[in-house]
DNA sequence: TTGACAACTCTACATTTGTCGAATATATTT
DNA sequence: AAATATATTCGACAAATGTAGAGTTGTCAA
């Protein structure tokens, strides 16, 4: 393991991403607020978010409290959680699991703004006090 | 469109990464190659490998010269172009792709050792020069 | 020439993911 | 209660992915 308590399977599809969102922003919530949270960016039909709500379930993603006839979803795994997940399939992934090159990577490749660097120096030094 | 040149579709899956990186440092390869220098990590059969590469050729990652008989793959895309796609998808999915607020949750989250942070404090102050 | 191989082609099949519609059950409003 | 609006359940089906065996063909050494 390379960390860490906070360690469940958080891989999403982009879909399953697109969902976890909103239940972030709103559990507990039926699907059927998060087909309308998605209605315009998606346009996904209620059936469609229902049914990968539900496979979410299966897979540890969400869980659903039944309140009589309503299901009312909520996340199992943290914002937090997921990004930690994400990032680190990336750094695996991409880099090999070293940070170091990762950054010296990004500084040289993906163009930052003085502005962005000059935030970045600051988190550093704050880091380091 | 997010930023310059480099803009095909890079997105692959698990095991198409663990064939590109074979190429990236074997082409032009043969399919048998790529399986030998990952049977002890995937234990794949020759079928399997092939049959991936060749849907890798259908979706641009990888290109094919004969020679006589023999099938040389050769990557579409670099590692460069690879390693920029997976993070900024990762930067967009987990991260609304803010830089910032990305770097911020490393350094609260990621727990670099002491020498990351340090090596990152030198990589920022020479970029800023 | 005859094997012994190596490489390639084809086909197949199970899972996972993307997407829904139809039928059914509930709840709410006249 | 009848009609209407909501939710839920159940398939369904196509495309993508994981995985590989069987058969064909080309190659090289004895």
């Amino acid at each position: 393991m390379t960390n860490n308590i906070e360690m469940e399977k958080t891989e999403m599809t982009e879909a399953e991403w697109a969902i976890m969102e909103v239940v972030w922003d709103n559990a507990p919530c039926a699907a059927g607020t998060v087909q309308e949270a998605l209605t315009e960016s998606k346009g996904w039909a209620y059936s469609t978010v229902k049914t990968t709500m539900d496979r979410m379930v299966k897979k540890g993603l969400l869980r659903i409290e039944k309140i009589r006839n309503l299901q009312l979803f909520s996340p199992c795994i943290s914002q937090k959680q997921a990004r930690t997940g994400e990032f680190r399939k990336m750094l695996t992934r991409a880099f090999n699991g070293a940070m170091t090159p990762m950054m010296q990577f990004l500084l040289d490749n993906e163009k930052l703004s003085k502005s962005e660097i000059v935030a970045l120096k600051k988190l550093v030094e704050d880091k380091l006090k």
